[in-house]
DNA sequence: GTGAGCTTTTAACAATCTTTAACAGTTCTT
DNA sequence: AAGAACTGTTAAAGATTGTTAAAAGCTCAC
């Protein structure tokens, strides 16, 4: 099997080399560089699979680097090291593709996890295991036709009710992150879009609700939940 | 049952004894050793859940014992508290098996984090078996759609009532450990926190009290327990 | 370009969930 | 026995979510 390879942009020389040293003991293939232009200057020779990037850096800042390398490769998953916690700084991260983000100063467990959840994401994007068709007690749902059946009948769902749905069907009774969710179909998470997903459950609920035993639960403060008993 | 068994190798005796203090405030169960030795010795007969580790110690050093530890228990989290910075050594760390390390001087408030954030990590791995039906006297309460049935009456609880009532269940006819439900829970064990956990067992006990062989206790100054007879 | 028909967002208000406050009662400590 | 700490309970305040409808955006044929 093979190991993955990740690309590490951070100019603190400690926190880099840790880092690197963090990442191959527990078995990935780290390349570390100082700074953003450094970096870039491996990735277009070299193929990576995942990126975490210091957004202040000298030379080529994070953000930067996170947007050449998406005019290169729109797929590869960028983790944003940012000492701030600013929101600002954050929403500009996602702007740039991120697909998550790391306030310092954060443990070694953190960093893991943060890791690990990315490629399992990317892994199950990639792999195909991303379904075609998912089973909703009796209802099946077509993610790419944004197709809802029900016995003989057939709903043409719109693609905001199709993308949160899909995320929904993914995460079959386990809470979807009310954040994730937000971040991933409506890329910034602020309150309007919040409630415009609420909007969306609802409209999701009046679709499912000819099978009782479908349902979508709210998991208050947290998220939702699609649940089928 | 419940709460977190820690073992802390300090030789340094004024540290060891505040950190150990420390934890116990914050509700761990924490037992501290003056050297690599002892702590070896009480880990062999002893079930631990974390270990905190000093790497400068005399008799055995904390990498020593990490790797020792790890011949027994390739699981267990592993933080190693050291005085330098130097890479090398946070290296050797991480090559003997750490999750995580803290740079003298720290603090408290670090420290605590770092546990936490391996715990939270270690519970979410552990959470795995759980029951999908509780029968509770002629109730039956079903974490995942949580409802509440007696009879012929379903009762839909909320998140919070849900998970609550589904760690008496786990632990029927035991003591549920005030701190330990507060944290996995709450996250946050305050007073606040502890004070609503109060109101959510009056809730409880008004949907429970049908059937009177079904009880949550009060057990002073230690939790709950939800017993049967 | 423009308007019909669709999708999405924003607004508004209702309902629900969680926390905080307040006070009464209990158990422990000294 | 009296004070301190802990628990029981109810109600309020605060925050989040449910729902519907109107406003704003978008697309595409004309």
């Amino acid at each position: 099997m093979q190991k993955i390879k990740i690309l590490l942009a951070e100019d603190d020389e400690n926190l880099g080399m840790l880092l690197r040293e963090y990442l191959i003991v527990k078995s990935y293939d780290a390349d570390w560089f100082i700074n953003g232009e450094k970096a870039y200057k491996s990735f277009i020779k070299t193929h990576y699979d995942l990126c975490i990037l210091d957004v202040m850096m000298p030379v080529k800042d994070g953000y930067t680097l996170a947007k050449e390398i998406r005019l290169t490769n729109a797929e590869i998953p960028i983790i944003f090291l940012t000492a701030k916690s600013l929101k600002e700084d954050i929403i500009e991260g996602f702007k740039a593709g991120a697909d998550d983000y790391i306030c310092k100063p954060f443990s070694m467990e953190e960093l893991l996890f943060r890791v690990e959840a990315v490629i399992r994401r990317t892994r199950k994007d990639a792999a195909g295991i991303q379904q075609s068709e998912y089973k909703i007690g009796d209802y099946v749902f077509s993610p790419n036709t944004q197709l809802l059946r029900y016995g003989n009948t057939e709903h043409k769902l719109t693609t905001k009710e199709s993308d949160l749905l899909k995320l929904l069907c993914a995460n079959k009774n386990m809470i979807l992150d009310r954040n994730f969710a937000l971040k991933t179909i409506w890329v910034d998470d602020n309150y309007f879009n919040a409630r415009s997903m609420d909007v969306y459950i609802a409209k999701l609920r009046k679709y499912l609700k000819e099978d009782p035993r479908v349902q979508i639960i709210n998991v208050h403060g947290k998220g939702f939940k699609l649940i089928e008993s």
